[in-house]
DNA sequence: CTGGGGATCGAG
DNA sequence: TCGATCCCCAGG
């Protein structure tokens, strides 16, 4: 069932759309060192570069580390934080407009093994459940910066059924001032494999 | 070149 | 509540 990719136009329409009627409830796969695992995405967040003062490249501002946001749709934009995190975007909209969706937390549904090894926690609910915590389950790093999500190393296949989804504000950007409280955060209703914090 | 801060996590 | 830990980038 993960064969399947989300088709690249998918990811040139409105990101809010792409957000709720794409990616939520969709499944995040990876192949990663010859380790195949996936996720359901429960969780994520909306990030528009030309208004956004919580975007990376907000008022379109381009620097090396987010020139990716600006390619069209369909690519990874993975960055690094916190001198240990990695956070896992997907690049959306057409080239030139510089808007990503954070991927903040997935319900693991295959590979669950190399997960736990990779997170050297056995705790199924505390595998994916959070930004950082998924891209070290999933092997994800600086090296998939840019990578195509829809070839063969890391991809998204497209969901099966569609979720039930509540807003609310994003996690972790206090400083972005009028943009900090927009209910720009996404979860499938119900599940319970979301980040901590929220 | 330098320094301040970060789309987090986990221990206490 | 707080420390870890280091890349990024704006400013000089």
């Amino acid at each position: 069932m993960f064969e399947q990719r989300i088709d690249k136009s998918e990811f040139l329409r409105n990101p809010f759309e792409v957000a709720t009627e794409v990616l939520l409830g969709a499944y995040l796969c990876s192949n990663i060192g010859g380790e195949f695992c996936a996720g359901k995405i429960t969780e994520l967040e909306v990030y528009i570069g030309a208004e956004d003062k919580a975007c990376h490249a907000y008022l379109n501002h381009k620097t090396p580390r987010n020139a990716v946001m600006f390619e069209a749709g369909g690519l990874a934009y993975v960055y690094f934080v916190y001198g240990m995190h990695h956070q896992f975007n997907v690049v959306v909209s057409p080239e030139g407009v510089a808007d990503a969706i954070l991927i903040r937390s997935l319900e693991p549904v295959a590979g669950l093994e190399i997960m736990q090894k990779r997170r050297n926690n056995t705790k199924i609910s505390n595998l994916t459940t959070g930004p950082g915590k998924l891209c070290q389950a999933l092997g994800i790093t600086r090296e998939q910066n840019a990578v195509d999500l829809t070839g063969n190393l890391l991809w998204i296949s497209p969901r099966t059924e569609t979720p039930k989804i509540i807003s609310s504000k994003r996690i972790g950007i206090d400083y972005a001032e009028e943009y900090k409280d927009k209910p720009w955060r996404f979860v499938i209703a119900d599940n319970k494999f979301v980040s901590k914090k929220a």
